[in-house]
DNA sequence: TGTACATCAGTGAACGCGCGTTCACTGATGTAC
DNA sequence: TGTACATCAGTGAACGCGCGTTCACTGATGTAC
């Protein structure tokens, strides 16, 4: 959003008009999907010849390389804006939750761009990987700040020792594996309702959500007040 | 698998070249991804002139229609041949766990022709919702086989009254209910283990999705002869 | 303030490429008498 | 069994298209004196 000071007027242009590109390339995506993306069909878009692009972008890699960077930073963005609005010291897991949705159903593609299906023969810049570790850290802290709720399963033990995704986050093995729960079941959803798999099933895909998102929080408040915690059935 | 009476050796000659441009085809999308399929680089790959796989398709999209459909097929397949397998009167639901799993980990661009980022400009041919349906049908038998586990949550309610999708299986809301969340589970994790998601974070991915597996039958004889019973936390 | 020069955004032509698809054709295979 | 004909798989040339990318260039903008 906030341009990394420009100091001359030319900076400032050159910094807008990639800006420019990289918003037309973003309706690009979202209208034909990113295999599609085309730099000599955002210049037609742009009014401009197609060669003029390479004085802001080196090639098409580099752009779907920028925006990629952008997606993962944006959702960055969005999961530390929604920390810094719940007023308390550790991301609330039901506010983040809803920011996903949100931003994931605001634009599907750039959802897919980074958790769909790999753009073929493309992948990502190394420094993703340390944005898309922050992403991962607040949904810990935010799983940490939940009241325990289960006893530990095996798989508890496995992560317990294969922790490296986590970097150097202090949370126990059921916190982690909490994490990772949420995670894959939200994305579950979400990646079936953006692709449009739930149209004519008939049910409200925001309802499941809020189901799934309810059975996440299981014995913490919400899940508490919602209705009688769950109990094993009678064999 | 099997030609439908192919009589004349022309027709089986006939079906028998379309088998073998669709595995061209197949190996391409594993290569590539849906969106680079190409007829000429399937002929090519064949020995071909380009032309003449107009013989065999009207042209590019009735190739991928077609291998959607045989997609859906095969998946279907696999399940009709799980629920055979198993020789009790109802699918049992971790034997469709795993048989679904090594399915789309066998080949994760088939995988994503269905359930993944939707191909633009291009939406499934109709017949495959009646396929789609009958894998639907067999989640729910496997899930109405279970036992209930857990008091009703509003969303059931909702999928009471909104229960088109599951056409006229006789299964309760609680049983739509556990049939979607399994689906939407299970996807989640296929999903990103194969888009390569959970590559260098550590963990096994199999014994996650066996850990999310036992969680979606607990309560039943699995679950129960796992461990202990999750109960509500202490508020 | 004015002139001389450097920077750089953008153009138009051109490159080679692969795509889907059509068309008129050749030549082999199968069929009818 | 042999000939005449029809069917049909496959070819090669051609169509128009859009792609990414290069290159030498024009012309406007900014900078230095």
């Amino acid at each position: 959003m906030v341009d990394q000071d420009p100091k001359t007027p030319r900076e400032r242009y050159r910094a807008q008009v990639r800006e420019e590109i990289k918003e037309h390339a973003w309706e690009q995506i979202a209208t034909a999907g990113a295999t599609a993306l085309s730099l000599n069909a955002i210049a037609k878009q742009m009014g401009l010849s197609g060669p003029a692009l390479y004085r802001y972008f080196a090639g098409r890699d580099e752009l779907i390389t920028e925006l990629i960077r952008d997606a993962y930073r944006s959702l960055a963005d969005t999961f530390r804006a929604t920390t810094a609005a719940s007023g308390t010291a550790s991301p609330d897991l039901t506010a983040l939750a809803h920011a996903l949705r949100d931003w994931a159903l605001a634009d599907p593609h750039r959802y897919f761009l980074i958790y769909g299906t790999p753009i073929p023969g493309y992948h990502a810049p190394d420094d993703t990987t340390a944005i898309a570790a922050e992403i991962m850290a607040t949904l810990l802290d935010a799983c940490a700040a939940l009241p325990d709720y289960a006893p530990p399963v095996p798989f508890d033990a496995h992560l317990a020792e294969h922790r490296q995704w986590a970097g150097d986050h202090p949370a126990p093995p059921a916190v982690l594996h909490r994490a990772l729960t949420v995670w894959t079941r939200l994305h579950g959803l979400l990646s079936l309702e953006a692709a449009g798999q739930f149209t004519g099933m008939g049910f409200d895909p925001a309802r499941f959500y809020e189901a799934e998102l309810h059975d996440l929080l299981r014995g913490g408040p919400v899940g508490a007040a919602d209705g009688k915690p769950r109990s094993a059935a009678a064999g």
